[in-house]
DNA sequence: GTCTATAGCAGGATAGAC
DNA sequence: GTCTATCCTGCTATAGAC
């Protein structure tokens, strides 16, 4: 177990280049893949020199672990938030509107330019990081459909909707919603990202086909 | 224009070397990747020399492109065949288990690892490659569901079914059906593809879900 | 822990004989 | 067109001084 703070002084100072190595490294694999950047450009945006990335780290693949696993921050405090905003629902007329919102900035996230580099990384190197292409995908859009399917589950439970199968809905929502848009994305990278428009149009559309919650 | 049998008897005796030496860089990139792949290895396993894929394809960037619209081949061939099912509907009672069959084929095929692989390897190299991505997109995926919305409509003109969105159902359907499945399997490679009784059951929730067709 | 310098190796692409 | 042998560049990772 260890206590922040316990130990030496000095040794929170070396935090800075870690996190710098780790920026760094996530930016120049995001932009350029895994294999195509060399160890010398990471240490050179770092502003480091090459060897403090191999002490800090010991080697590439780790240092991709933590770059991949550090992304997943993000989505794990999206999903706080969506729970948060299903939580504050009390009134049946507010379902709606919440679940409107929350399909709106989940299709957003899910779209949005940086999310799909991180795919096309992870994907990209599953075959080689099969432990760590598995724990991102448990870890980002796993969690997110847990939570949403959680979500449906506490308002079914609370009477303000009639959900049987909470994970289902929450995955025929996710599919209808972003399926397509996403599989697109896949293959068209500086494509734009949908606007605000396209945006309303999915969450119709998908609030449309999935019954239980149209 | 080129004319086939103009040119010297000799010259059809290279499409074997061609051919050989796609096979084999297909097995690879789909193995290993683009980048992690040699050409000293293509070559060793096409059974030729090094320079004769650069005399045959020039660099390494164009024996990729012919691996990526190469392996489209059978996804063409699956989209001749699904039309070929719908047309032959003529009862309306023979609508159900023709779209049953269809999408059972369907998602076995895009869930297949040969597929998913194709799937992994072009997406990783989408940034690199992008107007090769795009058009690989419209050519296999694409495609398929251009061919069953067709599919769609026409039996929708023929009184059969009624469809007033045909592509809208097309993606809704193919989302539903396999959209997690695909989503799953492209981060966990090598996890087993889904036995008879899984298709059965997407099958089944997909017809569920998506109420035009139910 | 951090730097400069370098080992060791594999990659894509080419030269030149046949 | 096909082969063998080679060039050169870039990579990961390490050595050794401070």
């Amino acid at each position: 177990m260890r206590v922040d703070g316990g130990g030496p002084p000095g040794r929170r100072r070396d935090e800075p280049a870690r996190a710098a190595i780790v920026r760094a490294a996530t930016e120049l694999f995001l932009a350029e893949g895994y294999q195509a950047t060399g160890t010398d450009r990471i240490a050179a945006a770092a502003a480091v020199s090459k060897q403090t990335v191999y002490n800090q780290f010991g080697d590439k693949r780790r240092l991709f672990a933590a770059v991949v696993l550090g992304v997943t921050a993000t989505a794990e405090a999206f999903g706080t938030e969506l729970s948060t905003v299903l939580a504050a629902v009390s009134r049946p007329e507010d379902v709606k509107p919440a679940v409107r919102g929350l399909m709106r900035r989940w299709a957003a996230a899910v779209l949005s330019p940086r999310v799909l580099a991180v795919r096309r990384l992870v994907i990209a190197e599953a075959c080689r990081f099969p432990e760590l292409a598995a724990e991102y995908h448990r870890r980002a859009p796993g969690a997110t459909l847990r939570t949403v399917a959680a979500g449906l589950a506490d308002l079914t439970e609370r009477g303000l909707v009639r959900i049987e199968d909470p994970e289902g809905v929450a995955a025929d929502l996710a599919f209808v919603l972003v399926g397509a848009e996403l599989d697109h994305a896949l293959f068209h990278p500086g494509a734009p990202a949908p606007d605000d428009e396209r945006l309303d149009a999915l969450v119709e559309h998908a609030l449309q086909v999935v019954r239980p919650l149209g």
